[in-house]
DNA sequence: TATTGTTATACTCTATAACTATA
DNA sequence: TATAGTTATAGAGTATAACAATA
């Protein structure tokens, strides 16, 4: 089979998308026997630093709109990960279990390995000015007129 | 609403989920009154520049899979942008269509804006870092052993 | 036997609109 | 009136397995 030439690596847009499949796709291969979606280690994390957070405020935290919020947190409650608690009626505490904190740790050893597995691929400066860079492309272009971010 | 801590902004790979996701949602932005999906866009353009090259090596440079290019294709034909003819008998040749030239030089227009927007957040040299560590991120892990690729 | 295109299907993440009950 | 959680639903991308026709 001939290999084609692709102008569209030119392009940043295009390399990031590139990238972070090969970067997504090795972390779910990282998490393949341990039964948790990219989603729900997300959540699960932010829960884990921040006792007492809203539904709300992980979505925020972590860009997952609060209706796409309901079900991933509903399996990690059905999985006894988080447990919830009513504030005021209408907003719900989160906290990890015990048994969530040990998903926590651990879903943290294997988040390490798969870090490692890319970092080493970039000279110390390289990945310094990468981690530099990606959160000043991760501002939304839209942010600038105020907007209610979701 | 408070604001939450997330340890996972430090990682390289969250970083380059949340960057990666705001540059396609402009992009997406970027082709809403262009009626063309991402993916259509990106074969649409490889067809453009590799003519005569068939459905399995357009896959093969965009990381699409075989079976996940067949609706790509018969929606760039049935729009008339994509012509295709018969070369062996379980092969055949792609090219576009002068409509189809016309739409990808659009494209490239939009590309071009779309890109400019992130690009000018960085200096050129972060820039230049940047592009050249994404092609290394984007090698995948399972090249090493053979592999079928797809 | 391996390859090309195809069908069918399922999963993950994302997006929107609308509802409820509360504040 | 605005907010927190929810429901329902749709779309886009990706993944796998299996098949026919052909090389």
């Amino acid at each position: 089979m001939a290999v084609l030439t692709n102008a569209l690596d030119k392009l940043l847009g295009y390399q990031m998308r590139r990238a972070t499949a090969v970067l997504m796709a090795d972390f779910v291969r990282t998490l393949s026997d341990f039964d948790m979606r990219p989603a729900e280690v997300t959540t699960l994390l932010v829960i884990a630093e921040n006792p007492d957070c809203s539904q709300s405020e992980v979505g925020e935290a972590i860009a997952i709109k609060r209706a796409n919020m309901v079900p991933i947190i509903a399996r990690l409650i059905e999985r006894g990960l988080v447990a919830r608690t009513r504030v005021d009626g209408r907003s719900l505490a989160l906290r990890v279990t015990d048994k969530g904190a040990e998903h926590a740790a651990e879903a943290w050893r294997r988040i390490a390995e798969h870090e490692a597995r890319f970092r080493d691929r970039l000279t110390p400066e390289e990945l310094e000015t990468v981690l530099a860079a990606l959160p000043v492309l991760r501002v939304d272009v839209e942010d600038s007129s105020s907007g209610n971010g979701q």
